[in-house]
DNA sequence: AAGAACTTCTACACACCGTAGAAAATCACC
DNA sequence: GGTGATTTTCTACGGTGTGTAGAAGTTCTT
């Protein structure tokens, strides 16, 4: 998966938090964010980068409406579950590596999963129900 | 932490599966590396790479021997698990994340990971030691 | 001392990201 | 329907990270 910049980032951060489409204009002006010279941001500024989170697939927009509206095409938990799955997915040994994720977490989160694990059901042989993805999307 | 390029991900790749401290040379051989012209690798670039590698602190080297010899300075097991951590730092939201990846992961990773969570058993030690680092250097 | 083996320094090309002006497209209104 | 305003796309530039390697420096052996 592509990895995102800070600006990229924040932007993210901002369209995870609400669902509700926004423009780049609203964006703008929600996160502040100060160029390094301490300027406001250029509103093409927002636009070359949004154009770069589409097409990395991270934002989709509303072209029917006139200032064209944003939104993330995943929500925040579905974009980290990926990121846990892609590292995961790197490593050869991942008893090993699980092994050690276990042994760093708090007690607090070990909970956390023990419940999640309990609630997925049945141990081997318990096919997995397919998942249901929030289609999103528009144009 | 710092990322890694395709070229510096093959080189740990490679420290990762023996920890005995290797050549730049011997891990040019052993790469096969192919330049994007098809060419072998020079030994310098092996050498660049490594000392990059060096910086950001995935490797060090045994400066006492003459063709230095150079070593990851953690498992890869230890390095998948920080980034999983550091994947899951970053959620606000972690049981929601969590959610999602426990309902991705197979049935013999769910499992892996109940036993996992059992033997840990709500204790908060289990700091894995430490490794030996072979011969860490000086000069 | 000289040469060989090895390492460090310097450098370049390319991609990605923050940044934004110039140019093009589209809309609203007369 | 033309015209000015709004909005989007195109083009571009500087900084940084990575692959790549030659030139220059260091160190070892004999």
């Amino acid at each position: 998966m592509a990895t995102l910049g800070d600006l990229e980032r924040s932007i993210m951060e901002r369209l995870w938090q609400s669902d509700a489409p926004v423009s780049a204009a609203e964006l703008r002006e929600d996160l502040e964010h100060k160029t390094s010279a301490g300027k406001e941001l250029a509103l093409t500024t927002m636009l070359t980068v949004l154009s770069r989170l589409e097409r990395k697939g991270f934002v989709a927009r509303d072209r029917k409406v006139r200032p064209h509206l944003y939104f993330a095409v995943t929500t925040r938990a579905d974009h980290t579950a990926e990121l846990l799955q892609q590292v995961l997915g790197a490593e050869p040994d991942r008893e090993a590596a699980l092994a050690r994720f276990v042994g760093q977490v708090s007690p607090q989160e070990a909970d956390t999963l023990r419940q999640l694990l309990e609630k997925r059901a049945g141990s081997v042989a318990t096919s997995a129900a397919p998942r249901t993805l929030p289609a999103a999307q528009a144009d």
